[in-house]
DNA sequence: CTCCGTTATGCGTCAAAGTGCATATCGAAA
DNA sequence: TTTCGATATGCACTTTGACGCATAACGGAG
């Protein structure tokens, strides 16, 4: 029978200058590519704009590159896209997260009774 | 040449009414189990004392029993240990942390340029 | 039975993460 | 050139983890 404990974790990408990627940050950027919209994208995730906002110019900060585009005016009234160096990055994030995933159910197999 | 980049993150155990161990409580014990005072403990780690005592009411809560002894009177005070399964658990998380450690730089290695 | 250092616990505070509101700016299309 | 919805950004507020202060209770040793 397995234990009543499991374990848990974070997992993050830092960068010279600071964090570059989490779960909520991915989350945000898989959301911008699918609705090419950074004031949905927040939206769907239950986040505010303001803060969205704020993860996006931090995340173009402490890349190398920026990961995402951000267009204000025209049709639509604007419109929110990833780079291929964002693109990149959310596929590099999604395979270390899945092999994390897969430790932490190791792990709390291992876990005493 | 390695990435400018790399892989961290938090391990912590959850039982069924919440947190039981993360890295800061485990410190908190092995400091206790070397000191045998709550307050010393807490003094040696920078922590108020406040709120390691918080730390170790939750802690022994949220375990199937007590991890922590706290003795209030007495010769010199009072006194504070570990109880078996104190060891037991952060012998636990230990070897969990270690593990988790290597996973991490092994991560860290994966990163593209 | 007094002393002393530790445990026990309430209350106000402080900083950081994140929200919410308000307002300005942008630019393609009608 | 007016319109419209999204981006751009400041400011005040709330929430949460943790601190600091104050004060009581405890109990072996002398």
């Amino acid at each position: 029978m397995a234990s009543q404990f499991t374990v848990h974790g974070r997992l993050w990408i830092e960068g010279p200058d600071g964090t570059v990627l989490g779960h909520g940050r991915v989350e945000l950027l898989e959301k911008i590519d699918a609705l090419g919209s950074l004031s949905a994208a927040a939206t769907a995730l239950g986040m505010s704009y303001r803060y969205a906002w704020k993860l996006v110019k931090l995340m173009n900060e402490h890349s190398d590159g920026p990961l995402i585009t951000l267009n204000a005016g025209g049709r639509g009234g604007g419109h929110a896209s990833l780079t291929e160096a964002g693109r990149e990055a959310v596929a590099t994030y999604r395979q270390t997260d899945r092999e994390f995933e897969q430790f932490l159910s190791e792990q709390s197999e291992k876990l005493p009774g």
